[in-house]
This record gives C-alpha cells, sequence and structure tokens, in this order.
DNA sequence: TTGTCAACTGTCAGTGACTGTCACTAGCCT
DNA sequence: AGGCTAGTGACAGTCACTGACAGTTGACAA
C-alpha cells in the first residue's frame, strides 16, 4: 500500500517528466531551461534537481526501463539457446511487453518523439552511446556467465555484444530518420539487418 | 613562411593544448576549471574560448588529428582491397606515421595518459563515443563510394563499419585497462580480435 | 618611420546547469 | 495532539560558456 507522501512524490516525479519530454521534444533539449521543466509543474528549481540528477537524467527516464527489460529478456531466454541467436530473439519478441511499460508512464508516441530528439541532439546522442555501452557490458558478462567463459580473458562475449549492438544502432538510426518510426519498422530492419552481417563482412559488394 | 603573428598564435594555441591535457591526465577532468587552465598559460579565460570552443574540445584536439590520419589511410589502400580488409590494414599499418605527427605537437605518452582520462571520464567517454560514430559515417560513405553501392539502400557499408569500429571499441578499453598500453599492444590485440569476430559470432563457444 | 587597419586580447556582465545550506511546512507515527 | 522527519522553497555560490566593448599589438602601406 502506498502512503500519502509516495503517492505525492511519483506523481510529482512522473508530472517532472512528461513536462520535460514534452518541452524537449517541442521546443528542443538544448532551449528548454531547467526552470522552465519546473515552473510548468510548479515547483522550484530545486526540487527538480531532488528527482533528477540533471537535465540529462530526466531526458533517458524512459530509455532506462525499456533498457532493463531488454537485459532482463535476454536473461530470460533458454539457457541452450546460441549467444547471437538470444540476443535476436530478446530484442524481436520483447518489444510488446515493453510497450505496455512505457504506456504506463508516457503515451507511446511520446516516447518515439524523445527518441528521435535524442537522435538528433548531440548532447543527448552521446549520452545515448555511453549508456548503451554500459548495457553492452552487462550483457557481455551475461553472456560469459550464461556459455561459462571468463568474460576477463575470453573476447568473443564482449566481441559478439559489440557486433550486435553496432547493427542495432545502425538500424536505430536509419529508422529515427524515416516516417514511418515504430516498433514495428524497428523489428523488421533489425531482423533484416542481422541477417546482412555475415555477408557485409565477407562478401565482394560488387559482385551483386 | 609563418608569419609573427601566426607564430604567437600557434604558440598560445599548443601551450593552452599541452597545459589542459597535464592538468586533466593529473587532476582529473571534472576537477580541473578552465580557470586554471588559461591561468597556467597566463591568458584570461576569454581567450582559451577563442581557441577552443570548449573544455571538451581540447581535451579531443590530439585525436582529432590521429582520426584524420586514420581516415586518410583508409582512403589511401588500393581500390581492388575488399572493404574489411582496407579497414584493418589501415588500422594496424597506420600507426608508425600518425605517432609521428602526434609527436610533433605533444610527447605520446602523454597523449596515451590522455587516452585513459578519457575511458575512464564518463563525460568524456560519451564525447568520444559521439565523435567515433561521426568517425564511422565518414568511413561508412567512404567504402561505399570505393565499392560503387549506395549509402542509402545499400546497409552493408555501414553494417561492416559498425563491426570493425565495435571490435575497436572492445579492443580500446581492453587496453586502456592493461598496464602495458601502447601502439603495439594495440595492434597485436585489434589483430587478434578481428580475426575472432568470425567464431564469436557463429561458433558454440562452449566447445572449446 | 610612422600611421592606419585589422587581428588579437582582456574586462565585464549575464545566462544556465548545478550544489550546499537552512529554515519551514506537511505527512507520519505514537 | 505533538514530536519527528521527509520533502520543499529560497538564497547564495561555482563553473562553463557567450556577447559586447575597449585596449593592445602585429601587418602593411605611405
Amino acid at each position: 500500500m502506498e502512503t500519502l507522501r509516495e503517492r505525492k512524490k511519483r506523481r510529482t516525479r512522473e508530472s517532472l517528466l512528461r513536462a520535460a519530454l514534452e518541452l524537449f521534444t517541442t521546443q528542443g533539449y538544448e532551449h528548454t531551461t531547467v526552470d522552465e521543466i519546473a515552473e510548468a509543474v510548479d515547483v522550484s528549481q530545486r526540487t527538480f534537481f531532488r528527482y533528477f540528477a540533471g537535465k540529462e537524467e530526466v531526458a533517458f527516464a524512459v530509455q532506462n526501463i525499456t533498457e532493463a527489460a531488454f537485459v532482463a529478456a535476454v536473461r530470460a531466454r533458454p539457457p541452450h539457446e546460441a549467444p547471437m541467436k538470444a540476443l535476436r530473439q530478446a530484442f524481436l519478441e520483447g518489444w510488446d511487453a515493453i510497450r505496455e511499460t512505457v504506456e504506463s508512464l508516457v503515451p507511446v508516441e511520446l516516447y518515439l518523439r524523445m527518441y528521435r530528439t535524442i537522435e538528433s541532439t548531440p548532447a543527448l546522442l552521446a549520452a545515448h552511446l555511453r549508456r548503451s555501452a554500459a548495457t553492452e557490458e552487462t550483457l557481455a558478462r551475461l553472456l560469459a556467465e550464461r556459455e561459462g567463459v571468463d568474460v576477463d580473458t575470453d573476447p568473443r562475449p564482449r566481441l559478439a555484444v559489440a557486433v550486435f549492438a553496432g547493427v542495432i544502432r545502425v538500424t536505430e538510426r536509419q529508422c529515427s530518420l524515416r516516417e514511418d518510426f515504430g516498433p514495428e519498422a524497428l523489428r523488421t530492419l533489425s531482423a533484416a539487418y542481422l541477417d546482412q552481417v555475415g555477408s557485409a563482412l565477407t562478401g565482394n559488394w560488387r559482385a551483386a
């Protein structure tokens, strides 16, 4: 059971989150000040910083949840599955469950708009890539444990995850530039790209 | 021939650069203020910002040069070479030429120390990854042109570059944590990792 | 050499992201 | 009801960065 105090806190936090994403996606991240966000929710600037460590953190609050869901999805894959296959399946099949979690916090449409804002704002893109790097490390350790190899002496877990993440990055970027950006487009395109990695590495592109 | 004014400018810029790297690597990036850097060279803070767009830019001034050198090395590879091979060779063989260019600006030892600082400072790591992403885009376009494919319809150039960059990232991180961090270690390790990518993707790790 | 112009620089004031402090209010618990 | 404490607002201060303006110095022609 949630006490009144906790309810108020949660409401303030979610209000700040929604207000921030709304402002970021409409007038741009750089042109939005923390004061504006605080004012929109009618709290002091100091209070904003009590809920979020910084302007950047609020921009990634939803991403935090989807990332955690993805890692959990990988963890839930059957242990006999090959590493790359586990990553692939978790990514392709996880989207529907993630969608619900997101919707309980903010409209999915706002989430997608925020995604585009991240891709097109240098400061946010940088933060996104660093956060992805952290997730990659988590995944590498996860796969290493699954397969019973030592992540510090065997480079294969990190290599596999790096390649997977690289492909997803290309997909994300491609999708965020297209009009039909959504879970379905992301799924079909990433599936296609994951299939093509092999030929991209070894193939003679001019042959076709 | 270099005029007196130009000489003075170059000296100020290089002094600022060296002072900044020295301070960043000894007391840390976050704990170094722009005022400190300016004071160390005895110029005003305003002047610092006339030479460098921000605190971040000075941290990557040397990386800028090495990155440009790498792209140039790829561009100089024989046109018949397969894409991945061109990337690989440019990276492995380019290091000696790069070393000289770096040394003319700052001691290589300082450059390597700065590299570690970048890897271990979240804000700098984020910037580094974003800069790498920009370089990847350049390389993808370069390879696409070489091979005569369209970078916007054929995903293979971006995929190949993403995989290559991913492997290099793993190598960089591994190296920056080791004691024997240097061009040689970087070369041997990246060569080894590039060889293992295939098996990391397809292989059954538990077999060995 | 000297004077003029343009480039370079310092000073100052201002914004925006953050942080520490402190007093105050409002929910919680007895 | 009253004490305790989490949560908040107000205020002051730091640091990165920017614009405006004035002073200084090297370049170049007369």
